[in-house]
Parts: C-alpha cells; structure tokens; sequence
DNA sequence: AAACAACTATACACGAGGCAACATTCCCTA
DNA sequence: TAGGGAATGTTGCCTCGTGTATAGTTGTTT
C-alpha cells in the first residue's frame, strides 16, 4: 500500500465540501442559541431540557402529558424523563398522576408553582430570542428561514410535528 | 376543546408567542439531524463529538490543533476536550505532541489512521447530508437559509468563525 | 532577580442521560 | 379463561461532560 507521504487527498477535498459548511453553519448556530439561552434559563433554576419539558406540557391540553409521549417529544429515552419528571417532581414544578384509563401509565402535570416559574422565565426568554435569532434578520428572511427548517423537521422528526399547539393528537401516530 | 380552568392567562398567550415555535423549529430540526448523523457515524465507532474533533483537526493546518483552541472551536469545556482526546488516543484516530515554543501547550494531531477512518467515514455522512438536509430545499431556499443561518452564527458566536477553511489564523482574534 | 499575574493542561468528584433488565398492565387469541 | 406478546414506567450500571482545584509554564513588574 503506498504510505505516509501522501495524506489522504480524496479526504482533503471532501473536507470542503459546501455540504459539510452547511451542517457547519447550522450546527455552531445551534450551540451559540443553546449557551446564551442556558444561561438565562439557569437564572431561573432551569436546565435547557427542564425548560423544554416545562414548555411541552404548558402547552399541552390540561398542561399534562403522558410519560412515553413526552419522552417522544423531547427524544430523551423514557428513563431520561423519568429522572427530569423525578428532579421537577421533587422541586414542585410538576407532579404525577396516575392515568384512570391505563393503569400502567402516568402523566406528568404541570403545577401551579411551575406555570408560576414559566410566568418568570418567559419575558426574558423571548427578548433573548428577538435578540439573537428572530431580531437578527428582516421579515422575508425570517419566514424563508422558517419554511426551510419546517420543511426539514417534518423530513426528520415526524413525531415531533405534534409538538405545534393546535394540533390535536398529540403522538397519536405511531 | 375541554374548557379547562385557565391557570395563567398571560403565559398561556406567550406560550404561542411566534418567537416560540421558531426557536423550536430550529431546535426540532436539530435534534432530528443529529439523531440521523450519530446513527450513521455509531456505525463506524465514533460519536458526534469525536467526529467534530476529527473533523476540525483535519481541516486545520497540520492536521492539528491546540487543546484549548479545539475546546474553543467545539464548544467544549478543556477537560472534556482532555478526555475526549484521551479516548481517540487510546483508539489510535490523534495523537499529542508537545509544543516546541511553548511548554505549557500541547497539540492535538490527527493520525494516519484517523484520516483513514475519517475517509471512511465521510462519503455516507455526505450522503446523509444531502438526503435529510440540503436536498430538501431548493437552491435559491437553500441559500437563503444558509446566508441566515451565517448571520446567526456570527452574531452567537464569533469565536468559532474561523472554523471555515481558509480562513487564515484560526483562533487568533480574542 | 524575585514576586506576581495570566495561561495551559490535567485530576477528581459530581450530575445527567442512555441501554438493558425488570415488574406490571393491557390486549388479543386459542 | 388462561396465556403469550406488546407496551409502559422504573432501576442499576455505565459512559460522558462540566466545574473546581491543582500543578506547571510564561511573561511582567518592581
């Protein structure tokens, strides 16, 4: 086999390829929002996945979700929930309750102490939101922005399409 | 729709507040895009953040990178990128080399068999790319969204925008 | 020259999350 | 009316990454 000299050059051109910006770009993005929001919302005793579990259930009809579907929406692996349902539970944010229908499965509850901290979080969450990623672009960019990423989450992560308030059934499909 | 008791009418509204659903698009479409990649890239032993690491050296000079520049780069914190680097040593794919000027720092430079693995590696994850990302959109949708996506990262994170190849001095503005 | 501040990498303890095993419950069929 | 199979949530064990403290190195100031 021919050896060190030469590096790899198939590998050194692929390394440029516009593909591999892209995900680039998306994926440092991503992290940037994830950081400045984190710090936020840990102002406010949350964790990033605590806060998205508290905003799935607020939003969710009776502001409660079973275990499993939440699990699906947040694609955290049910024991995962278990251990933020556990932390939240004994921090008051939310509680379970027992399904009456389905004697195997529980739904996590927002209480009212949860929706209060929601109430706390949610105006400085917004303005960071305006501040770094809606405010940083004119009207028509932001709509292509946003058609663009609908267009690749309902690709990828079809489950998650019920995560939209108004749609009912939520995780119905499976 | 059950008329439930409406426990907070002011979250409830902010709750659908349009900056909402966007952070979220982007979020979902994220997590689906990273569930695909790390299923592929599990297939050849590495996980996401040691095909970023792999990554970011390659396409540096050298084929390597300082420990601290590479935490900077990949949003690590520099004991995580310590043992991140531990592990791919262990593997074979880096290797450290000390610093010849200066003693404390040592450079992270990716082996013969980590650019063998990485150009294994690559053909699929493009392939990948192409099917759940940049296929789905059409050219001019497919611009825009990364000319958006490049405002974001700038904005969120300046730091990592040497990433790009070519982009001389990688690191250098602090 | 000596003390001091700024960096760089590592060691250690901790929390978070995933996988697999498990107990329980539901559903469907023989 | 059992009984097998699927579904649901929880727990033990493991890996991974962070924050803090530590040691070693470099440059600066008096």
């Amino acid at each position: 086999m021919s050896t060190s000299d030469i590096v790899d050059p198939v590998t050194e051109h692929l390394l440029d390829d516009p593909r591999i910006t892209a995900v680039g770009l998306f994926f440092e993005a991503h992290t940037g929002l994830v950081d400045r929001f984190s710090a936020q919302l840990a102002e406010h005793g949350l964790s990033s996945v605590e806060f998205e579990v508290l905003m799935r259930l607020a939003r969710s009809p009776g502001h409660e979700l079973r275990m499993s579907d939440l699990a699906a929406q947040t694609s955290l692996s049910t024991s995962g929930v278990t251990r933020v349902v556990d932390r939240m539970d004994r921090d008051g944010l939310i509680r379970r309750r027992a399904c009456p229908t389905d004697r195997r499965s529980s739904y996590a509850v927002v209480t009212p102490a949860g929706m209060r901290r929601l109430d706390e979080t949610l105006p400085a969450h917004l303005d960071l939101i305006a501040r770094w990623f809606t405010g940083l672009l004119g009207p028509e960019q932001l709509t292509a922005l946003l058609e663009a990423l609908r267009t690749i989450r309902d690709a990828v992560r079809p489950e998650a399409t019920a995560g939209a308030r108004g749609t009912a059934a939520a995780g119905a499909e499976r």
